[in-house]
DNA sequence: TTGCCTTATTGACGCAGGTCAACGCCCGCG
DNA sequence: CGCGGGCGTTGACCTGCGTCAATAAGGCAA
């Protein structure tokens, strides 16, 4: 029974505006406006919408939902799942600052996930229609969010081939790997960080079990390749890792 | 030495028109063409390049190779494959009739995967710089590209969810009933049909050993689900298949 | 602070699917 | 038309990871 948490899960529609502008944001190096020219920006500016920070555990969107907008993180973690028809979850990306969330439900007017905040977030939610309508007039805007969809693909691939053919071990240091970069490209620390997931999503995320997560990690701490505190990780040996990621 | 076999591997680029038009292709309510009108078609039409057809075996295009187009399939199969640091592969995709391929290769330039027909097979080349011009100024067919990105990527997360949480059996199953599925759009039988990808491709499509793939293909057919006689396969219960493929 | 509940760790054991090996059957080539 | 080499099948055995279970360690509520 998790009806009052059930009840707290719904997005917030607050009309207020929680920061100033792409121009000003710290994030916009990384981000939608990447592309383009400072006029540009603040066009785009015009359509995005930010809103009140999601707290933990609640939904951006869900999986079937009517699709309308994507979405860019502007602060904290999400999670993006599926339910399979046989009822158990996948978690098929985490979403930090600066990345954008939702494109698979372009496809379908539908979302293809849902997405969860693992800690309070905010984002800036970008009207679908408006975008298009966009990037029709603008050609660096268009390009740029082809790039990214493309990017989404490419990624799903080399998780499809380390789903296919890694070990555990190769599963969870790929993982560390592109969370370590992906905190570089925001000039965050590579190689000491907190994961905001569990470990249940990060196995749920690799296809392996919660047990076999904490085993990896245990071993990886024995070898002194991390060190691991609950949440808090530290990168010994970076060479090792990205080694033990290809194999 | 494949010496002989590798000359052989190289694109054609035979300047002679091979098929009249989008307008003419029976494909065309299928493929790019499917949200534009008739007068939209031929503009398209202008830009779309096709070539000799593609021998079994021979590339469409290579990994890390400069990313110019995008191809859509005409007739034959083609398998989507990328190479991992440690020198394995993995397929990524099959691709039939009317679909397209090579939409990996956006984000950076560069494909992010190589192609390699299956069987002789016809593909249409779009030039990707002439489509992002075209599609600024034609609002159907951007909103159909994006949407024809964004279902790549729901499918490279079913697949993502396929790997990670599903039995060899499932995994056979739900490939079974994908090419089922589309076969049934491209009004060919959805119950019997020719796998044109060796058992190889199959087993290394869905993280599985040949002998593996085999031992379910000989279950099945021992329980009444299927009819394999080499590669042309039957289906007997299509309901126990799609059953198989959520278990 | 105490207490409870969720999350993480560790150990013992079993099994699905990988590995190794042998063999049969297509199919393309001479 | 016969022969050779890849492709597919089947069997026997092995192992990495899942499963089950017990315990520890955070962390949030009151």
């Amino acid at each position: 029974m998790k009806l009052i948490v059930d009840r707290n899960e719904d997005v917030p529609t607050a009309p207020s505006p929680y920061q100033a502008s792409c121009s000003t944001c710290r994030l916009s190096s990384l981000c939608l406006p990447l592309a383009l020219e400072a006029a540009e920006v603040d066009i785009l500016d015009r359509i995005v919408q930010r809103s009140k920070p999601l707290q933990k555990g609640q939904h951006l969107y869900r999986e079937s939902e009517h699709f309308q907008s994507v979405f860019a993180v502007r602060s904290g973690t999400l999670k993006a799942y599926r339910t399979t028809d046989n009822g158990r979850e996948q978690v098929t990306g985490f979403y930090f600052p600066g990345e954008i969330l939702g494109m698979d439900g372009i496809g379908n007017n539908r979302h293809a996930s849902s997405a969860k905040a693992l800690e309070t977030a905010a984002v800036c939610e970008i009207p679908f229609t408006a975008l298009e309508t966009l990037s029709a007039k603008m050609p660096h805007l268009q390009r740029h969010f082809f790039q990214l969809m493309s990017r989404e693909i490419a990624e799903d691939q080399q998780l499809i081939t380390l789903l296919s053919k890694s070990s555990a071990d190769a599963r969870v240091a790929a993982l560390l790997v592109s969370i370590s970069t992906r905190n570089a490209r925001r000039k965050l620390s590579a190689i000491r960080f907190r994961l905001s997931m569990s470990r249940v999503d990060i196995g749920n995320y690799l296809g392996l079990t919660v047990e076999t997560v904490s085993r990896v990690f245990s071993r990886m701490q024995k070898l002194g390749v991390l060190r691991v505190e609950n949440k808090e990780i530290e990168i010994l040996d970076r060479d090792a890792l990205v080694e033990m990621a290809d194999a």
